[in-house]
RNA sequence: CAGGUAUGACAGGUGAUCGCGGCUGCAGACGCCGAAAGGCAGCAGGUGAGGAAAGUCCGGGCUUCACAGGGCAGGAUGCCGGAUAACGUCCGGUGGAGGCGACUCCAAGGCCAGUGCAACAGAAAUAAACCGCCGGGGGAUGCCCCGGUAAGGGUGGAAAGGCAGUGUAAGAGACUACCGCCCUGCUGGUAACAGCAGGGGCACAUGUAAACCCCAUCCGAAGCAAGACCGGAUAGAAGCUGUGUGGCGGCCCGUCACGCUUCAGGUUGGUCGCUUGAGCACAGCGGCGACGCUGUGCCUAGAUAGAUGAUUGUCCAACGACAUAACCCGGCUUAUCGUCCUGCUUAACAC
């Protein structure tokens, strides 16, 4: 992706647990920490309570992908964790996306 | 035709746009990141999950522990022969069970080595007389006493081989024929076993060995976070001193190495292992078959927080099941929307 990366750490996903604000709605959990790296990086977390392998794998691709279409109206320079819910089990990218970028909005750093 | 049975194949296709992981080339260049070891951005090309990738139930390779030793304990397997690197797998047989049949199923060594267990019911459960039957005696009605009897009744998973006859007071392998069982011999078969002949009257007499156990065969342990290498950082304090600690799954030996234990603190980055392998495809030969041999051709994921997705057009049997490699193979088991090929079989029902 042009302007991010992953989150790869388990202590940088700690941090973010810890200090960043968190907001959710029905299907996914956003918590957002500002770095000082003037990029992005993007958490998913996804546990196993949502499903087998193949249900994980592809919740989160569809929020990567939902994330890598519409990155250039995200604001840079935050570590993004995003876990999703046992009800986003079985949705379709749109319902994702949508529920993605409505997080984006109630946190302030998505700009239309 | 329809049903059944066995075996095998496939696991949505295709176009456009955006996106991801290895690989090769440009390129042992230039640039960038890093303290270093090392790594990365760009463009082009090509490539990128399964039949079960799953469960982790067996077996093997590989790696390290000492190239792995002795004994005990423990575990696994269990008709015979073969295949294989090996197996608890597969193939071909034997025996048993089910089905009209094709065919399917089997924890299929040994309770005349020993020990244990067998609820309830039943008179009695490894030991037998409750009813009945028969004989004798007593009493007078519907019974009592003594003895014989396992053919009959009843209970049970199981009651001293079955069935018919002879026999008898009534009965009994007491005796006889047939069947079963045990023993011996012969014939066929590599063998499990089968067939035939002769003998034993049949035993301390039932079942259970996924009860202990006995017999035979096999098994060292831990696992790729194995392990090898490169680079960096670091801080000690207290105690114990040998019949000590560890390597080595449990115990006893044996053997090798070495100070050890507790508390506190710090670092934990990179490369290799990592995909050429008991590999795949085709052809020929050997074998009933599992499989083996020979020849030719091919290279077909290798991530390390973890790559196959999204949007949309279109086609089909039309919301396309189950389910994501993580060192690699051989199996087993379980999950699964459906589609198709081939062999064989059909009693009853329907035509």
């Amino acid at each position: 992706m042009k302007y991010s990366e992953s989150l790869k750490k388990n202590k940088d996903f700690q941090i973010v647990y810890r200090k960043g604000k968190s907001l959710a709605n029905h299907y996914l959990v956003m918590y957002l920490l500002p770095n000082d790296i003037g990029r992005n990086r993007l958490g998913i977390s996804v546990s196993r309570k949502v499903g087998n392998s193949v249900v994980r794998h592809r919740l989160t691709r569809l929020i990567r992908e939902s994330y890598r279409m519409s990155e250039e109206h995200f604001r840079r320079g935050f570590d993004i964790i995003i876990i999703a819910r046992t009800s986003a089990k079985g949705k379709s990218y749109h319902e994702i996306e949508h529920a993605l970028l409505h997080l984006g909005k109630l946190h302030k750093c998505y700009i239309d």
